[in-house]
RNA sequence: GCCCCAGUAGCUCAGGGGAUAGAGCACCGGCCUCCGGAGCCGGGAGCGCUGGUUCGAUUCCAGUCUGGGGCACCA
């Protein structure tokens, strides 16, 4: 059990003792750290409810508590709080516990949950960019954190590849190259043969054609029309389309993961709105004939407004006028799917903030139609939008977008000059320098992003995150590579980490404090389903071990317990920042 | 018009109803006979505005101003 809680549980008792609520008694970290460790302000609350004095029952309260083996000092002070200093070789004990723990001291969820993360979400045919960075690496964080926990996780890159741009995308096609098999109403596969195998368009292509399509359509109702049409034949199965469909995915899946690949994010399945077009039809005439849905205007519709709602809800679309399907109906099915068929306890749906109102929808209609049962959590972490300095759409110096592989190698290119004009490294093999500085600039530019709180909108600074003092990811790369060092060279002298035994300088005292309170960040990351409290957390400790590492000298130490104590105390910093970096998704060079 | 999100230091951002609101960058000043200076130590400066709830509000609520976003046949 964490220190905090084990303080938490004895001032409850303490509380209860005293004839008061045990909730009084939650501990929490001192936000006066040059008075005590721990402080309790449940006396103030608890004062007013009972009508005496805080600061005697604060006094009462205390004479309750009695535990000399982890309480230091206590003390009352200002209005009522009560101020706690741990005792050291408590301290110590608890540390070395969690040394000594494969989990460091954070306990597994007790009801384990599977959970569908739903993250990353690329259009197919679109090949990745800047904007898809937030979505893949803050969910790809957040699945971490899921299963460091204990639940049963499930990414699922949840791929826009069954909606009007496919429909827009074949008209575009069809207008270029009309004689393509695939236009062919009347081409039988079984009397004519099966449809090419190699893919009439590239990525490059699509890419292309994308915003080319888009603006048609935008412009001329006609070509919308078209599109429209397209869209339906294409999700009722006309064959032409459909190998048309199959090449389109299997150009950008092939790209896709490259870049998703590149930036450490590893989806467990590649589903898609296409995934579940089978459960379409019946569900939306399942919707129908319960009544939950209804026509109007030709298009079937679920009313999804309530009484009380502060803010009109329009209601979500099932069908278009035309009988084609939305991303509401997928988002539906696909919910249907993950509750059915993959057992989802909880779906979290890590996708950008402005979707807010359609996954208002989505969960409403699906509690309405009994796609989820009560006992189902389905929620939206939206994050922030992500614009230049001057907080507007973020464009490349050209105008375009700028390529989420683009943007790797700008990063990773900042970090191997920095490796070359530091002169750092110099004597490692090229292979490794060019590994380090993937990995350097790979850090740079998640911590840059996760450092931030998920729902802010996002600020979208080259210069920021090409940065590497600070508190960005290469100045935690290199207190966990100071680290190592440090270890390697002990183990060469032969010098072995030992028992952690009670702090002697404060900048030890205080890393020790701050390592023991990982169980609180992670439950709290974890129910605030933000993963800039661990990266918060990491640059803490990073910075505690590195005062630490600037008084306290470890390889020249002469008292032997103490030396072996201080090598216990910096490996277990390292598997702290390992584990950190890894929910985050940064790896940790061996060298750099 | 209605709704959502955000307004904290010059800039970019943290902040859990509690005491004296924290970092980083930038700026200024220190620390290299010592385990890796991508480091450490020190310095100045801030909760949009008005009310309310509370023993106590940057935090919760209402209003207001400013910025961003959304509002059935796009995703």
């Amino acid at each position: 059990m964490s220190l905090q809680q084990q303080l938490t549980d004895i001032f409850g008792q303490a509380f209860a003792a005293s004839g008061l609520d045990t909730s009084a008694g939650t501990v929490a970290v001192s936000q006066r750290p040059e008075l005590a460790d721990y402080q309790c302000n449940g006396a103030l609350g608890a004062a007013k409810a009972a009508q005496v004095n805080p600061r005697d029952l604060a006094a009462t309260v205390l004479s309750h508590v009695d535990a000399p083996d982890l309480i230091a000092s206590l003390e009352v002070a200002g209005p009522g709080f009560i101020n706690i200093t741990v005792n050291d070789s408590a301290l110590a004990q608890t540390t070395g516990e969690m040394a000594s723990s494969p989990r460091l001291g954070v306990e597994l969820v007790a009801d384990p949950l599977t959970v569908v993360v739903d993250y990353g979400g690329p259009n197919m045919s679109k090949a990745l960019h800047v904007g898809h960075l937030r979505a893949a690496i803050i969910g790809e964080s957040i699945k971490r954190l899921f299963a460091f926990s204990g639940h049963n996780t499930i990414g699922d890159i949840h791929m826009g590849d069954w909606g009007m741009p496919i429909g827009q995308l074949i008209i575009e096609l069809q207008d270029r190259q009309p004689d393509l098999v695939y236009f062919d109403a009347e081409y039988d596969s079984a009397t004519d043969g099966p449809y090419p195998s190699e893919s009439p368009v590239t990525l490059e292509d699509l890419s292309e054609m994308y915003p080319v399509i888009t603006q048609r359509c935008a412009d001329d109702p006609a070509v919308a029309e078209r599109a429209r049409v397209a869209t339906f034949d294409l999700q009722n199965g006309r064959a032409g389309y459909l190998a048309l469909w199959q090449h389109f995915h299997d150009v950008s899946v092939a790209e896709q993961k490259k870049d998703f690949e590149a930036l450490g994010v590893n989806f467990d399945v590649w589903y898609g709105e296409s995934t579940v077009n089978d459960r379409l039809e019946p569900m939306v005439r399942s919707a129908l004939s319960s009544g939950v849905a209804r026509e109007s205007d030709g298009a079937v519709i679920v009313d999804v407004a309530q009484d009380d709602d502060k803010k009109e809800l329009p209601p979500l679309l099932l069908t278009r006028s035309d009988g084609s399907y939305l991303y509401s109906t997928t988002d539906l099915a696909t919910l249907d799917m993950r509750v059915e068929d993959m057992g989802s306890d909880l779906v979290l749906y890590v996708v950008d903030a402005r979707q807010s109102l359609h996954f208002e929808q989505v969960f409403r209609a699906a509690r309405k139609m009994g796609v989820l049962n009560p006992s189902v959590g389905v929620e939206h972490l939206g994050f922030g939008t992500v614009n230049d300095k001057h907080g507007k759409p973020f464009k490349t110096r050209e105008g375009g977008v700028l390529r989420l592989g683009d943007l790797i190698s700008l990063v990773t290119d900042a970090a191997r000059e920095r490796l070359d004009d530091a002169h750092i490294a110099e004597d490692y093999p090229e292979e490794e320098r060019d590994e380090i500085a993937r990995q350097v600039g790979l850090a740079a530019l998640k911590f840059g992003d996760l450092s931030n709180h998920r729902t802010s909108n996002y600020i979208f600074d080259l210069e920021r995150f090409a940065a590497f003092e600070g508190k960005t990811g290469p100045y935690l790369q290199y207190s966990a590579v100071r680290i190592k060092s440090i270890l390697r060279k002990a183990a060469d002298q032969g010098l072995a980490a030992g028992q952690i035994i009670a702090p002697t300088v404060p900048q030890e005292r205080r890393l020790m404090l701050r390592l023991v309170r990982l169980p609180e960040v992670i439950a709290r990351s974890v129910d605030l389903r933000a993963p800039n409290a661990l990266a918060e957390y990491a640059f803490d400790v990073a910075t505690d071990f590195s005062r630490f590492y600037e008084h306290c000298h470890i390889l020249s130490e002469e008292d032997p317990s103490r030396q072996a104590s201080w090598l216990g105390l910096v490996s277990l910093t390292l598997s702290v920042l390992t584990q950190l970096l890894d929910l985050l998704g940064i790896e940790i060079p061996e060298r750099m």
